[in-house]
Order: structure tokens, then C-alpha cells, then sequence
DNA sequence: CGAATAAGTTAGAGCATATAACTAGTAGAG
DNA sequence: CTCTACTAGTTATATGCTCTAACTTATTCG
């Protein structure tokens, strides 16, 4: 039996199968910043490797659980930026809200594709539901809670803290959403002010 | 030469021509909001109206130009709306304020695969600023920049009303677009009350 | 070495968009 | 009424995509 199947991490054979692995994602990252995710082709990224075509079926099911791959990446990167942003210990509260909202918004201006992977996945035909995404974005979410956990009163409910977490979320989302599809660009509106005074109006609800 | 082409309106022919479009764009609908813009598919809508094929080629050249006819017409509906709801003229600026929100929600909730093609658009591979797809999204932010011109003091600069529309929209944009992707239900939270302070802080803030 | 396993190949099914060439029906001018 | 021009629809086909199947080559490991 030994039921080895194809454990990603052991031996030779598994260090050049997550190598291949990356660099089919690290392609298939490259189309779908060049044309979205409707341009995201199989086919393509293996012409573009130098093989063809079912050959990518070694490393992924399916075009779908590519994709999926990306998305939680992505989530994770997400993750590590803001937790990045909010690590520096000197900082106060309301300034480690403000590190993370601009850290939200430069992750998602930088890579607005990843951006858009991330709150539009459900649309490509998989189930945005499965565990691994979920999980995925839970560790985002985690770090909005737990920095907002710092800002409010000690004695703040928890369900008092999500409400607001999600109001952040929500205004960034908003902001950011707006800003990546040229919406405040083509009205000729500079959004660093707005973001400021979102999360500016965020602090003060905190304190009061 | 006469250069009549195809004009959609006139005599019986152009009649039937633009029925036979309309019935296209219900099915199209239909089938988007089973499965998303990745489901809508030219020879499944033929199949369902029962011709075949290459027919649909008469009415719209391209898969794309039938998807921005859609995106054209949501965004028409929700001007429309917009409109509709902010129309009563006994209310005062600030009923206003509060009914264009609920009205923006409840029309992006009550359909969210339409809500979703005017912010997702750009996505499927066509120039989403092409001339009517721009044109057509003035629409629904003009109504907004109307009411809260009427709730601002008078002399308010035109930039700064431009502003304070930005941050409703994108307030709202945010909001809807976490409500319609199950976010708030994943967490238990119920997006009412969140609704209800996102625009409530809106009126303090052009009242002050 | 030799056997199991994995990677990669070609062939092809099935479905999609889109074009080309053709057929049949209809509107409108004379 | 007839004839012509136009239109809607057809089938056939090119091309591209995902994905499966069957086969071939290479590599790891007992």
C-alpha cells in the first residue's frame, strides 16, 4: 500500500514538482495581470513554459484549481502585509490603524489583479465557499479584528469590535474597489484624502 | 447609396429586430444569473431560443457587445432606480440621502449578478471606458451628486459636494459589495444598522 | 539491475466564439 | 403583380479552449 501518492515536500521528485509548480502560478500571475482572469489559459501558460498543454494536469486538476491556488496566495500575501504594516510595537493604536489601511490600499493599487481575484473569485465558476479559501480569508480579516481590538476601549464588546472591523473593511473595500478601475482617476479626484478621512473618521468612533 | 444600414426603429422589420434583441438579452440574463458572466454563452441562448448558432450574429456582432449592452442597461436601471426613490418632493435632503442608500442596495441585492457586471465589467476583456459604458455610469452618479447638493449648505464648493458623492459611493460600493458576496451573512452580521451609520454619519458630516 | 512511479508526449472528445457561403422568405419599387 | 434587394436563418468550418485517455520516456529507489 505505503499510500506515499504524491506528498508534495519529500525527496528530489517533490522539490522539482513545487518548483514546477511555482513557476506554472508565477505565469499564470503574469496573464492575468496582462488581460484578467478571463485570459488566464492553460493552454497558454504551457506553450509559454516551452510544454504542451495536459501537461500542467500533473500539477493542477483543473483550470479552476489553479485559480483557487492563486486566490489563497493571495490571501495570504494580503495577510502578510497587513500584519507587516502593524508589527511596529512603538506605535500607538490609532496609528496602527492608519499603517493598515494605507497597507491595504498599496497592496491592492500594487497588484490590482490579485486585488480583484480576491473579492471577485466567486464569479469564475468554482466554489468560493470551499475550506481553503474561507480559511484564507479569515487570516485577513484577522488582522483588521485584532488591531481594532487595540483602538477601542478595553471593556468593548466583541461583537462591538467586529461591527467596526467590518466598517473599515467595508470603506476600504469601497475605496479601493473604486480606485483599481479608474473611477476616481477619470472624475479627477485625488483619493489619498479620502482614505485619510475614512480612517481618520474610523479612529474618532473608536475613541468615543 | 442611402446609407439606411440597419437602423433598429423603423418600418416592421426594425420592429422585430429589436424583440428579438430584447428576448437575447432576457435569456442572457437569465443564464447570468445562474452562473455568472463565465456561463453566459452565445450558442446556449440560441439553443434556448431555439435557433442555432451563428443566428445571434445578426443582432449582436460580438459575445462582448452583447455583455456591455447589459452592463449599458444595468447601469440605466439603477439610475433609474436612484431616481425613483429620491423623487418624493415633500422629503427633506436628508430623507433623501437615506432613501437613495436603501434604494442602491436593495436594487444591487435584489440583483446581484447585474450589481456585479457594472463593477466587474472590465474584467471580461472589453475596453470597459468605452463611450457608452462611461456614459452610461454618469447616469447613476449624477443622481447622487443631485441629492447631496441639495442636503450640503448652498455654498458649498462643487468639488467638495463631488466629494462627499465619492465617499457615499464608495461607502455604499463597500457595503453592497461584501452584503452580496455573503461576507456579512459568513459572519452573522446583519448589514442593516451598518447601512444605517455609514449614511447616518454621512448627514452629520454635511450638516457640520 | 529491475520494477514502480512520475513526467511528458500525441490524439481526440466536446464545447465555445466567430466567419463564410448558402438558402429561403419578405418588403418595397416599378 | 413581379422582380430585385435585403434580411434572417441555415450548415460547414476554422480556431481555441478544457480536459481525458493511451502511450512513451525518464528517473527514483529497493
Amino acid at each position: 500500500m505505503e499510500e506515499r501518492r504524491q506528498a508534495a515536500g519529500s525527496g528530489l521528485r517533490g522539490r522539482y514538482r513545487a518548483q514546477v509548480r511555482d513557476e506554472i502560478k508565477q505565469v499564470a500571475l503574469n496573464q492575468l495581470a496582462e488581460g484578467g482572469p478571463q485570459a488566464l489559459s492553460l493552454n497558454a501558460v504551457a506553450k509559454t513554459l516551452g510544454v504542451s498543454g495536459p501537461a500542467l494536469y500533473r500539477y493542477f486538476g483543473s483550470r479552476d484549481s489553479l485559480l483557487t491556488d492563486l486566490v489563497v496566495d493571495a490571501y495570504h500575501d494580503l495577510a502578510a502585509a497587513l500584519e507587516a504594516a502593524v508589527a511596529k510595537e512603538e506605535a500607538g493604536p490609532a496609528e496602527r490603524l492608519l499603517a493598515l489601511g494605507y497597507a491595504y490600499r498599496a497592496w491592492a493599487v500594487g497588484e490590482p489583479h490579485r486585488y480583484r481575484l480576491l473579492f471577485r473569485a466567486p464569479l469564475h465558476g468554482y466554489d468560493a465557499h470551499s475550506d481553503p479559501l474561507v480559511q484564507a480569508s479569515r487570516l485577513a480579516m484577522g488582522v483588521a479584528v485584532d488591531v481594532l481590538t487595540g483602538l477601542g476601549d478595553s471593556g468593548e464588546s466583541p461583537a462591538s469590535t467586529a461591527t467596526r472591523a467590518t466598517t473599515l473593511w467595508a470603506r476600504l473595500h469601497g475605496l479601493v474597489s473604486l480606485e483599481i478601475e479608474g473611477n476616481f482617476a477619470s472624475m479627477g479626484l485625488d483619493p489619498t484624502p479620502l482614505y485619510d478621512a475614512e480612517i481618520g473618521a474610523l479612529i474618532e468612533e473608536g475613541r468615543r
